[in-house]
DNA sequence: GCACTGATGGAGAGCGCTCTCCATGGAACG
DNA sequence: CGTTCCATGGAGAGCGCTCTCCATCAGTGC
């Protein structure tokens, strides 16, 4: 009995209004619950789209509509040639950038953005395209993909500062919001932390402890988040008497981190704090620092940032200046559908504020 | 000179043909590569194709293709209630289920799934878009996804064993490709880890070390996996002489490899080695040994598995049993573009074979 | 009682693309 | 020289949906 109401593949509007009675319009409009239709038929209509399982063809709807209903999650480095991925040492993977997704998806980091944004999503019934570019060819994959509709718009995360990307999208005339501001301008709106609070809140607490001989393992200084962190301890230090700070540039990875703790403790065996512009190199500082007979935080008191999960599988557990990543990428999300929905709304920047959470190290 | 060609919105196929002077069929032939096309004509295609700028329209093309050239990632817990995720204890984020998101993508594993999935799919100009699926009503949307026609299979990871979503895949004839064997058949194909083999490594490394009294801490025995890595060491064990090995079983978590390890220390205070199910319950155990003054690896030895960025976090970096997971999920995604290219293709399974990493633990 | 209004359903025109059919023309063959 | 055949380009029919018209009809005011 339903079955002679189906066409042979999957059954359409059509199938549904001859099941119905009705027109194809009618089914639509009930479908989108768009104008007034009469309560009987709204019913007859519905009942009719269970009989048949019928589901909307997302990429006729899409024709029409043009929109995708979809957006694109795009990771990007800052590389210029086709696999010239990051600065990797660990490159045995087999080519074309892998190494830099299995770098970037390695950073409990990257996890939390990627919460923020699909817990926005989901209630919306939409679900973000993983992509990544880190080759100019891929930038523009990035680019085509969005030009021919696959997806109404993008949220980028950088990992470089000099990115390209985010201009040419915003070149393109296409929508996209970014996390973290660009080195340079670009027309597209971001979410962002403010950094240099959160150094703040790291000094605050090691002079708080009564520490006085303090040194800083930085993030790399061509990214305004390094910079930033950095120019933020180091400001608050010297408001509190202490106008020169030692001092060492990490990778936001652990072995740098490690490696920036052995030249500190070299050269300032006394040193009794240390802030490190992540949990990854605090993790590191720790392990160092214990090897060296220090103890954390009796001897050394350490400070991270991000609150990843690092902070937890360090021992003690790290004090560390929380970074809301999901709650800025959800902005970030947000700021997105927006700018979707109005497309000559205004470019925005949203700044968060970090917290410090104090755990063991300090 | 090239504006008049264009219409208003994006350059279409019509566009491209008046600008070469040719039909659209012809444009679409050269633009899909398909028939022979005379070099001549061909090459004035091209030519229109990059002045007017034309992208193809992917809705448009899809319509009639039925083919979205896009498939799923789905992260799949066993939940029935919407919103009854995991047995997480912090569940302070803010409802439906994104705790589940934030605790499945913390996990560094998800990543490296991620990582293996998207080195296959990049040079084939494919992308995953990203689902969630932990209440049964989000499983609805996932199949409903399918259906109409927004990816044409789905790459499931479940989280646990029971997960029906499989077999709802199966049962609507969509395609999909597991990651890890389902806890009752289903006609899907799947990759799996031989943990059996697995397991018997790690045994087979803390015997030869000289361990004669050894434990572990099992994962969750209602998963496969960890009964599978459970029933590996004990028989390798069992077959080595040690008819009965303590077990305490833990949850994947560092915490339950704490609570599991203190346990074990409080009834077996003379145990000499143990096998962790997974790095993150070896790391948490490498914690609690040290603070009851056992070293590591001297007095006793720690083998975990995965080998997670949890192995290398640990001080000293963890002994443990290496899954492909890239490899793995490279696999699977070459699994589910070849049952979309022959639908009826027969359902397989790929198992790996993991291989022991000796590092400073055991 | 009649034009007028507002509410509601139907008809039909595309959206941009692929792909099957058909037309054309030159080469090859008897 | 006529016929067959293959190579190649064009015409056009949809794919399933939305949305703008338009038709219809009940209720309203004068």
């Amino acid at each position: 009995m339903t079955d002679d109401l189906r066409s042979a593949g999957a059954p359409t509007l059509e199938d549904v209004a001859r099941a119905a009675g009705v027109s194809r319009a009618t089914v639509s409009r009930v479908v989108n619950g768009v104008r007034n239709v009469d309560p009987v038929i709204q019913e007859a209509v519905r009942r009719a789209v269970s009989v048949t399982g019928y589901t909307p063809n997302r990429a006729a709807r899409s024709l029409v509509t043009r929109r995708a209903d979809a957006i694109a999650l795009v990771v990007s480095g800052a590389g210029v040639e086709p696999g010239a991925a990051e600065e990797s040492e660990d490159t045995t993977e087999s080519g074309d950038g892998s190494s830099f997704t299995a770098q970037v998806l390695a950073d409990p980091f990257f996890g939390r953005v990627v919460t923020g944004v699909v817990n926005y999503l989901r209630p919306r019934g939409m679900h973000p395209v993983l992509m990544f570019a880190e080759s100019s060819r891929s930038r523009e994959e990035v680019v085509a993909y969005l030009r021919q509709g696959s997806a109404d718009g993008a949220l980028v995360v950088s990992t470089h500062a000099e990115d390209p990307l985010p201009a040419l999208i915003a070149e393109a005339g296409l929508a996209a919001v970014l996390f973290a501001r660009p080195a340079r301008p670009v027309p597209v709106s971001y979410v962002d932390l403010a950094h240099q609070d959160g150094a703040r809140l790291a000094a605050e607490h090691l002079l708080g402890r009564g520490c006085r001989r303090t040194a800083t393992i930085s993030g790399p200084l061509d990214v305004p988040a390094g910079q930033a962190r950095l120019t933020g301890f180091r400001d608050t230090m010297a408001r509190h008497g202490h106008p020169y700070i030692p001092v060492v540039e990490g990778q936001f990875t652990q072995e740098s981190g490690e490696a920036a703790m052995e030249r500190l403790l070299a050269e300032h065996p006394d040193l009794d704090g240390v802030f490190a512009a992540n949990d990854l190199m605090a993790l590191g500082a720790c392990h160092v620092l214990r090897e060296h007979g220090r103890s954390v935080p009796g001897d050394v008191a350490v400070v991270g940032f991000d609150d990843s999960s690092a902070a937890l599988a360090c021992r003690p557990p790290l004090t560390t200046v929380r970074q809301p990543v999901e709650g800025m990428a959800a902005e970030m999300t947000r700021l997105l559908l927006d700018r979707l929905a109005r497309p000559d709304g205004p470019v925005t920047s949203v700044i968060f504020e970090p917290e410090l959470v104090v755990r063991g190290s300090a």
